[in-house]
DNA sequence: TCTGGGGTCCTAGGACCC
DNA sequence: TCTGGGGTCCTAGGACCC
């Protein structure tokens, strides 16, 4: 058997943990850059809030609700979600985090029917208590229906948080009863192919045949179709290297239009790619950096700069990675002062782990110089934090175009920040 | 005026090999 | 008049997830 960990509205319930008052309001946090509705609570769902809708032109009707809006603090989120993971991992040896806000564990081992759904209440109040995030669970046979369960269990309150699929009439019964689009795997892409067929439901779907679902979904829809009837064939497994890795942000406003500031946030944007790859002790082949201006806006001339390089060696390094990043940006800039970059990111790709580097006979970088320089920046930015020392083209690498106003604080990662009680 | 930021997997088609 | 039968690798595009 498996279990969904899934916690509820995991951004807005973070807001709320250090926010009682917050309890009896609807919230909604904000994407990057305050440009989207990204999470609801429950009140702000039932005001017809819609997931990713574009905060201005929301902000009179949730104004006019009192719901409160929130930047998003993904360094709160981060922090939270590792106090949740932590405490799960003690109720199951297998645990594979999926996302921010999700985990499957291994439930064999742990008894069955009521045994089990009390084990589940346990796991629920455990992290509830001890996070303050609300979350569900659902257990199942298989990913996917256990997927299923965590639906159910976050609809009706009388399940407790705990929904449990572990007979053929709880699974037909909830396949029954769920959209086709609503199953994990089947997108609004093929949710609407499926439709058009007269498939409506789960239950629908699982009565297909199978060679039917392979025709008209390939071989992952047969995964989610074998999936719902019980065979468990998914596997989430633990994550292994990525092979790539993106860090990209829109700008605020209308833009920007001078090369040496788009320069600086693709800098530091390359700069974020190689921590993040050292941090999976890996390095890449390769790197492309791209620039686009609005793809909202008809009424401005729109251009898009997208170059890759290949490195003679893989490489994490910070200061081989912004200066191709830099590189690669000017070769490409239009230099005709008419465009404004909306939004710019740099992509790492090609990835191989650290320790199997294939050298180069005609490399032309002192790669021992290299690692000592990295070495002692390294060392200095753990002591005094993540950009105690940076290349000076990453500017200030206090991000001034991204719009933030609405940010709650660092609660649980700055002493500057806790809490203050009052007597 | 303003519209997020990450990832993975699969397939088809083209280029190439002998 | 007629023109084979295997393979692999790469890329772009489309689908999905949170």
């Amino acid at each position: 058997m498996f279990g969904l960990v899934d916690c509820n509205n995991f951004y807005c319930s973070c807001e709320r943990v250090f926010n009682p008052a917050l309890r009896t309001r609807p919230v909604v946090v904000l994407s990057n850059n305050d440009g989207c509705i990204i999470a609801r609570s429950n009140e702000a769902k039932a005001l017809g809030i819609a997931m990713g809708a574009p905060f201005y032109q929301a902000k009179a009707m949730l104004e006019a609700n009192n719901v409160a809006v929130f930047s998003s603090n993904y360094t709160l989120y981060g922090d939270m979600s590792r106090r949740v993971m932590m405490l799960l991992a003690d109720f199951s040896p297998e645990l594979t985090q999926y996302s921010i806000d999700e985990a499957f564990i291994g439930l064999d081992g742990f008894g069955t029917g009521e045994v089990l759904r009390e084990y589940g209440r346990q796991i629920v109040g455990t992290i509830c208590r001890g996070t303050g995030i609300p979350v569900t669970l659902g257990i199942a046979p298989t990913k996917t229906l256990a997927k299923v369960a965590a639906h159910y269990g976050k609809r009706y309150k009388g399940y407790g948080g705990v929904c449990l699929i572990d007979n053929e009439e709880r699974r037909a019964k909830a396949l029954r009863g769920l959209a086709i689009g609503d199953v994990w795997g089947i997108g609004r892409r093929n949710a609407a192919k499926l439709e058009r067929r007269g498939v409506h439901s789960a239950w629908d779907f699982a009565q297909l045949s199978e060679a039917w679902v392979r025709e008209l979904l390939s071989v992952t829809g047969v995964r989610t179709w074998k999936e719902l009837h019980g065979e468990s064939c998914i596997d989430v497994g633990e994550l292994p290297q990525k092979k790539s890795i993106c860090t990209s942000r829109s700008f605020a406003d209308a833009g920007l239009g001078c090369v040496c500031h788009v320069e600086e946030a693709v800098a530091g944007f390359a700069a974020a790619c190689s921590r993040k790859l050292k941090e999976q002790r890996s390095c890449c082949g390769a790197m492309t950096v791209f620039a686009y201006t609005s793809r909202f806006r008809s009424d401005v001339s729109a251009h898009c700069i997208n170059r890759t390089v290949a490195f003679p060696v893989a490489t994490a390094d910070r200061q081989e990675l912004v200066a191709a990043a830099v590189g690669a940006l000017r070769a490409e800039w239009p230099g005709d002062g008419k465009h404004f970059y909306k939004k710019a990111g740099v992509i790492v790709w090609d990835t191989c782990p650290s320790s199997a580097i294939q050298a180069n006979l005609f490399d032309p970088v002192d790669r021992g110089r290299q690692a000592r320089l990295a070495a002692a920046a390294d060392a200095i930015n753990r002591k005094g934090g993540r950009n105690a020392v940076r290349l000076a083209v990453e500017g200030s690498a206090q991000p001034h175009n991204f719009k933030r106003e609405h940010a709650s604080r660092h609660f649980t990662t700055d002493i500057g920040q806790v809490i203050r009680v009052r007597a």
